[in-house]
DNA sequence: GGCGCGCCTTGACCGCCATCAAAGAAGAAC
DNA sequence: GTTCTTCTTTGATGGCGGTCAAGGCGCGCC
């Protein structure tokens, strides 16, 4: 069974396609295809992928680590539009149009992407209309993504956004028991994903601590019962 | 020449299609099949076409009036999401997915829409390949507007969304020759579409009518000099 | 005409949160 | 170890803009 280096490579592309949003239940023969579209690239801690306005090359899909999307004014500041992760694909909207890429996307720890090249991708969703159905459904996901990160930034304050992303964390929100929450990035990171600053959340943390609701030692927030915090989020939620 | 009374609608359906940014360049054949799957609807100013959470039933063409599709937290805030006009069409991202639609749609004033039937159009989607990226290019565009109005609400303060709209209503901001713009709604869903309120909105006219760069008179407002605006807009935007 | 009802405007107020500043804490590099 | 940088926390301050309240304006309607 001589088998060779890129056909190696390739079954390891399909497996990892298998594995992803995009590729669960797809055909053997069609992951095949889209794996020989697909180039794969390291990223460092803070690398850029791309940055708003450059051409589109293709799509991506995070095989490990995690990309954050997010656009830039020209005072330098930063909104996060969304981190994607092990498994989830990005920039799909720009492979209907000839627009370039509408932000920029830097690795947030060291990562690994697939890039799954335009013109052949769109070649290939011509003879699979199903494939085509597929990725539409993927730009519904993103578009709710965004319509509910919308919602978050204007109806909701900074307390009501940590709560939230505290709770999710947690398996169960029913369940009494203390959850540790290992971040796996700093701080000043995460409030920027939740659309605040370091300042802030750490404020808003402290309040939490002295309610009782969290122990914070640091980069582990342990939340001490989910269901007290999930009652505050119902009452924030709820007026 | 005897055409029925389901022909003549067929044949208006058909034009009606053909002058909508889904359907330019549809071959007719195509439009024929979509008129086919489409119901018309009127709406009154102020009636609901759909709510959050609302199975979907397809998505929809404007054809005449305004869709307002926002969002509502549970102290009844709005948060508009995006306002679709003539030609325009939404909730395609309700095709893909069997989750309901995503925020509540409101006529802004007498409208008129088409209701494109969900499952006879993945049908055609499934047969027309080239219907399915076009579908993608119209989210695409969804995404693109979703993302602009993320960082507008986020990284620019009213003054210069304003700025930003009026400039736009003009056809030429090079020009000094003054623009007058008849208000098609009143100044507070107008305020509403920008993300503020009435008051705000009020208080930020003033200012630029104090320097001499608009005037107002009851639901005209009139651009002075383009050229201006367009300068002060570039200052917030420059820094 | 007069009345009533929204809309619009302006003033007063205030809360959320970003910014600036300063001082610990924790690593990383050497 | 020392030094230096980065992260984190806490305090002080201030601004944007939303809310409440009170007229004024416009306009339809009787």
């Amino acid at each position: 069974m001589a088998t060779s280096l890129a056909e190696f490579k390739r079954i390891g592309l399909v497996n990892s396609l298998r594995n992803c949003q995009l590729g669960t239940g797809l055909p053997t023969t069609d992951l095949e295809t889209i794996a020989d579209l697909a180039i794969p690239k390291s990223l460092e801690k803070g690398e850029y992928l791309f940055r708003e306005g450059d051409p589109s090359r293709g799509f991506y899909i995070v095989q490990r680590g995690a990309i954050n999307v997010h656009r830039v004014n020209a005072l330098g500041k930063e909104q996060v539009i969304h981190v994607f992760r092990t498994g989830e694909s990005f920039a799909e909207a720009t492979l209907a149009t000839d627009k370039g890429y509408p932000g920029d996307a830097r690795a947030v720890e060291p990562s690994q992407v697939l890039l799954v090249q335009r013109d052949g991708f769109i070649g290939l969703l011509k003879r699979r209309p199903d494939l085509a159905l597929r990725m539409l459904a993927s730009m519904s996901a993103h578009l709710r993504v965004l319509v509910g990160q919308l919602e978050d930034l204007t109806l909701k304050d900074v307390e009501t956004r940590l709560a939230n992303w505290l709770v999710k964390q947690c398996p169960d929100s029913q369940n009494p028991k203390p959850v540790p929450i290992q971040l796996t990035v700093t701080k000043r990171v995460l409030a920027a994903e939740l659309g605040t600053v370091s300042e802030t959340f750490s404020r808003t943390l402290a309040k939490f601590r002295e309610q009782g609701l969290i122990g914070v030692k640091g980069r582990t927030i342990t939340v001490l019962s989910p269901p007290k915090l999930w009652a505050l989020l119902q009452r924030h939620l709820g007026g």
